[in-house]
DNA sequence: CCATTTTTGGACCATTTGGTCCAATTTAAT
DNA sequence: ATTAAATTGGACCAAATGGTCCAAAAATGG
């Protein structure tokens, strides 16, 4: 009954559990480097080359780990969200007040248009720009992406709504939906070269909507 | 004398005339077949292939008028540039008042959010979120671009203060920049696939700011 | 140490990229 | 008809593209 236990048979079983050569890279770090890749550049203008440079791993390992640069990108998006969304829900869930989350939000963005300043704009509204149109698999993830965006504002309205600071008779979804539109065509201005002054006198006038 | 009159003494002569084989297509035609294009797919997305089949002229054709796809892409940004300025400006002149051309222009914008709608944006602000941080060249069409776009807007704002349908409490720059970045906002709302009512009701509330 | 399983480096691949070059063609003026 | 000038089609190019494949390396439990 040996040949019962040669490893020919056990082989297979073993497959379940951690055996073989461990991979000498985080695949998660590797994921993250890839993002700001794609980020900075762009899905088009990112080779293979770009990222396996960045990523630090090997043509082979990119491939076993992320299948292909179009899957990874949509890995990248998703890690991007979750991110954002989880940095930006925090963000509200301390704030003072509802109102006072939605202005430093929008305050913030000056900082970006300073010559050291991030221009890199978001991810998501990079890539909706880029290329939402042509891609359904990628457009599916940009309309749920932006339907959680929104959402964040949306309950920032509604709290402010209850503490007092926006008025009650105005409709929080298209309120909410003009505050994304906003930070959009805020971004694109800060990456067309904006002054931070520039920017601080529209986030300005963009903020009167909530009077 | 009369080898003073040899074709090969007269020939240099008449390079300035227009004699050889007369190109059989048309230029600014080839160029405008171009800039939709590139409107389309944006820079880095499109191919050589992509362009002369557009354009229907041969490669050779193509780097003898056009030199390189980068110069090309210049051009195109300038012609688009000037279509749409005087476009915009002619809009402006025969508007009935300099409020209705804002309000106008932006409500306009819903239909582009239709089944059939044109989802491709405006050129040049595509192009600044594209590359215009990676290109300086571009980047400094894109800044002149920008500027005239702007200035149209700020005559609007400040003929609509003449006009007593804005306050002229409010500052017309950062208000004619607001609806530039607003403008685009929107564009990119679209983009990403915004119904047609959405972009109404966030029209809406953009054009609160000028009450 | 052995069998097994997994990762890894790098050679290799077809295709596409933007771009050059030249011979053939086409026109206008003499 | 001949000459000069210009355009054109298409062959050609090196480099880069995204992607595949496999032999060697590395780890584990037995």
């Amino acid at each position: 009954m040996t040949f019962l236990l040669t490893y020919g048979l056990i082989g297979p079983i073993l497959t379940l559990m951690n055996i073989g050569r461990p991979r000498n890279f985080d695949s998660d770090q590797a994921l993250q480097s890839a993002v700001q890749v794609f980020w900075s550049k762009g899905y088009e203008a990112t080779s293979l080359a770009d990222l396996i440079d960045a990523m630090q791993i090997s043509k082979s390992s990119f491939y076993q780990t992320f299948e292909s640069k179009h899957q990874l990108f949509q890995n990248c998006i998703n890690h991007y969200q979750g991110r954002f969304i989880s940095d930006i829900t925090d963000s509200l869930q301390s704030s003072k007040t509802g109102r006072a989350f939605i202005e430093d939000t929008f305050k913030g963005l000056a900082d970006k248009a300073r010559p050291s300043g991030d221009r890199r704009g978001c991810l998501i509204l990079n890539c909706a720009s880029e290329f939402a149109q042509r891609d359904p698999v990628i457009a599916e993830l940009i309309t749920k992406s932006i339907q959680r965006m929104t959402d964040v504002f949306l309950s920032a309205i509604k709290r402010a709504q209850q503490e007092g600071d926006i008025s009650p008779d105005k409709k929080p979804l298209p309120l909410a939906r003009y505050l994304l539109s906003s930070l959009n065509g805020l971004t694109t201005t800060i990456k067309a070269g904006a002054s931070p002054k520039e920017i601080r006198e529209v986030t300005e006038v963009v903020l009167t909507a909530l009077d």
